[in-house]
DNA sequence: ACTCCTAGCGCC
DNA sequence: AGGGCGCTAGGAGT
């Protein structure tokens, strides 16, 4: 397989090698070339794909496949399964160092000179050496291919945007919220629940955003509470409690996704978030501009597809309790894993009374509860499902030995010490606190193993999903084309010609049972998918 | 003025 | 007393 591999040089220039060829071009010659050479399908080799793909992607350039070095190095450095002894060589401090960039920063590390123009072809060397000699070259070769694939789709997904009705969206905040007020004033809603409250707790003053001064007037009307967590104040019986909450969740509502997140976020009827590629170290997805991957569901009646365009909604279900059947060989659970849904599986199999049951003692397992009726059921199902417990129950045994556990693909989780960076000049921890500590890393340990491989299904999946969708639109650019708009850890949103969404929801389930495949080749797990046909994201229906 | 942290809530 | 994130305001500290 062809590998091109592009560095920076000084004065907007580009170094080109390919194999022992090398070539300088402009900067601004780039796309041309890209374009040129991208019917051989060769794996562009960069320092990072968010720096490098849009502007490819303005000048109406899309590329199949990519290597981007900062994520491969960063996954390989922490591989158990590698050697991070063979990254070291020519410049790979810096590689040790680099950051994500931003869409905001883009051309900057924030690191010297030096790092704005590393060697690609060094780094790519290195790193194709480190996978060679490691002892699970396979899964470790399928893993940087998938996290390169998926800050591809990163790129585009921002580059395209979700489709979002402005118009829509301040509807919603004018019936939540009230009408837009003036800059630093509170909508007129907020404004008159903030008086009921204040009347009611005889607090003419009151800030109802200051904690410390709401626990004061709840003390004073005789309330002695140790939170003022919605979930706490519910339970008051005093008649400031409902206007309280109303305004809590109006006011949380107007300051994350009010009128100023969209002057920030929304431009030309596009909502264009910015994602972080393995930003948690699970390797999921982090967004760290804009909250993507939190839109509250009251603003997903903004999300409004084109017009004759709509969108195909799919996600799966019980993800990670699939993966773990798979990833953990476990017969019994792959089996009641076979039909569309998991928790009844297990109910029919006669594991458990209720689905509610399947559903909190599966959970249980996965994140550690040990306590009230989770941890009751996660001892009655370890019995039943010994390999798929005993997979979790050995991941935890492992954090609390402080040992590093890894994914099915061989991504290394952090070591205690990254995980809850404790300053080494603290002072030595207690025993107790020490025992607190290994049992927390203990409950990372045990999800990371889920979660994380969980991750990788799902970077298999719209890696796959991806050039299916490419292959079903005509000759334009990705934006005309059915293409990936939206990706959730475990939902995708698709943004389609009206014409072609059958054959899209058709690829979103062929491209899970794709991704099965390639992650858990022995043991057959269904990943069944929910898929609708929509206008608007809120319609799209998410059954648990 | 600025940074950093926490509480609380949103998403999976 | 169950894991992973981001965002906001308040509050403490510089």
């Amino acid at each position: 397989m062809t590998r091109i591999a592009l560095s920076r040089l000084p004065d907007e220039r580009v170094l080109v090698v390919e194999e022992e060829r090398e070539l300088e071009l402009a900067m601004a010659d780039l796309p041309s070339y890209v374009e040129r050479r991208e019917p051989d399908a060769p794996r562009w080799v960069w320092d990072d794909t968010a720096r490098w793909y849009p502007p490819l992607l303005a000048a109406g350039v899309r590329v199949a496949r990519c290597h981007d070095l900062r994520l491969a190095h960063h996954l390989l450095r922490r591989a158990p399964a590698a050697d991070a002894g063979l990254l070291v060589g020519e410049q790979s401090a810096h590689w040790d160092r680099l950051g994500p960039s931003t869409p905001s920063d883009p051309a900057l590390f924030s690191v010297d000179d030096t790092a704005e123009h590393l060697r690609a072809d060094l780094e790519d060397t290195r790193q194709l050496a480190v996978v060679a000699a490691s002892t699970e070259e396979s899964r470790l070769a399928l893993l940087l291919a998938a996290e390169s694939a998926g800050a591809l789709v990163a790129a585009e997904m921002t580059h395209a945007g979700i489709p979002w009705r402005v118009d829509v969206h301040e509807r919603l905040l004018a019936e939540l919220v009230g009408a837009r007020p003036p800059r630093g004033a509170r909508p007129a809603r907020l404004e008159a629940l903030v008086a009921e409250v204040r009347t009611a707790f005889a607090a003419p003053t009151l800030n109802p955003d200051s904690r410390a001064e709401l626990l004061s007037a709840l003390r004073r009307a005789g309330f002695e509470v140790a939170d003022i967590r919605m979930s706490t104040l519910r339970g008051l019986d005093h008649p400031g409690i409902a206007p309280l909450l109303r305004y809590r969740q109006a006011a949380h509502l107007w300051q994350t996704n009010g009128w100023s997140w969209i002057d920030q976020w929304v431009s030309d009827g596009r909502f264009r978030p910015s994602y972080q590629p393995a930003g948690s170290t699970t390797g999921r997805w982090s967004s760290n501009g804009g909250g993507a991957l939190s839109i509250p569901t009251v603003v997903r009646p903004a999300a409004v597809a084109d017009d004759g365009w709509t969108f195909v909604v799919a996600d799966v279900a019980q993800l990670e309790p699939r993966v773990l059947a798979g990833m953990s060989g476990d017969r019994a659970l792959a089996r009641n894993a076979r039909g569309a849904d998991l928790y009844q599986g297990m109910v029919e199999d006669g594991a458990v009374a209720t689905r509610g049951d399947a559903k909190l003692g599966l959970l249980g397992a996965m994140y550690g509860a040990t306590s009230g009726e989770s941890g009751r059921l996660v001892a009655g199902l370890t019995r039943r499902y010994p390999a798929a417990f005993g997979l979790v129950e050995e991941a935890a045994r492992a954090g609390e030995r402080a040992q590093v556990v890894r994914t099915l693909l061989g991504r290394g989780s952090p070591s205690l010490g990254e995980a809850w960076d404790r300053d080494p000049d603290d002072p030595p921890v207690d025993p107790d606190s020490q025992t607190r500590l290994r049992r927390a890393y203990g409950r990372f340990t045990r999800n990371f193993v889920v979660q994380g491989t969980g991750a990788e299904w799902a970077l298999c999946w719209i890696a796959d999903l991806r050039n299916r969708l490419w292959r079903l639109g005509d000759d334009g650019p990705l934006e005309s084309r059915p293409h990936l708009v939206f990706f959730l850890h475990d939902e995708v949103v698709v943004h389609t010609p009206v014409g072609l969404a059958d054959a899209v929801a058709a690829a979103t389930v062929e491209a899970a049972a794709a991704a099965g495949g390639l992650l858990f080749r022995d043991l057959a797990v269904d990943f069944p998918l929910n898929v609708s046909v929509v206008t608007s994201y809120a319609d799209a229906g998410k059954p648990t």
